[in-house]
DNA sequence: ATAAAACCTATAACAAAGATGGGGTAATTA
DNA sequence: TAATTACCCCATCTTTGTTATAGGTTTTAT
């Protein structure tokens, strides 16, 4: 499962998806409307705007804004950024990788094998599927 | 990330198809050659007996052993059973749905649409391998 | 100058996972 | 009868990760 971190940055990027008319989106606008902590989102919006998907203007009349294209956003990379590795084990990861210690042999892991299989399964949707199509649906 | 408790099942079961040959297998053994506690494993092993994937013998000469065919023993079967969902939200789990409070209306929810898709992209591939893909490659 | 708003760091609070240990009971074999 | 081994319930403890909050700073429009 997503953690709710990640699940706000979804809720976060559909907003601003959806006013991509208006200049900038308020925290406090996005924190009302899917009652999140607005400290909680702070720390998220950050992290979307560090990833360059976000982009921000300080002061009176500023706010976020949606940098990139909604199809140029796959739900894989906003994974990642919140939420961490997308495999299913740490032994398969592509950008999380760590060996498991109760494992002699990867090379002999038939586990290790089927769960690459899994993951580049996964990663056919997650990298395919974006913000855009969240946005079609909405 | 699938939790340690679904791995070390995995590695059980592993253990246990490629001895398939001897009638019983002792929940010590399992626990040396991965270097898992005995007690832990003890409770996942239960687990999988009364999920009915595995049987056992108790006294002399006891131990457990797979009922089911390794090619029966889908993926989904044990990482539900450990782990909970499949699903990235509750709100699309079909084993263990729970709404999201922050939503008005799931209908009316995009995320919500697309994370149905990814569900079912990702239950294509965990129901359809098994065991026996493990094994196969061990 | 003032108010608005993002930015930044730290840390508290809470929950879940992981691991361990005790103390048994029940079934089975030899 | 004795030894073996799964079964069961519990309690605890540590570690980890998630969720949330606090308090201050910097930037900007008016």
């Amino acid at each position: 499962m997503l953690s709710k971190k990640t699940k706000y940055a979804f809720h976060a990027l559909t907003y601003l998806g959806k006013h991509r008319d208006q200049k900038t989106v308020l925290i406090q606008d996005i924190s009302e409307e899917y009652g999140i902590s607005h400290k909680f989102l702070e720390n998220i919006l950050l992290e979307l705007k560090k990833a360059g998907i976000l982009g921000s203007k300080k002061g009176k009349g500023g706010g976020y804004y949606l940098i990139k294209e909604p199809k140029d956003v796959a739900l894989s990379k906003v994974i990642r950024l919140l939420d961490g590795p997308i495999a299913l084990l740490p032994c398969v990861s592509l950008n999380y990788y760590e060996p498991c210690v109760e494992c002699k042999s990867e090379a002999a892991c038939g586990l290790n094998k089927v769960m690459i299989q899994v993951r580049d399964e996964m990663l056919k949707v997650l990298e395919n599927k974006t913000l855009a199509d969240i946005l079609d649906k909405e």
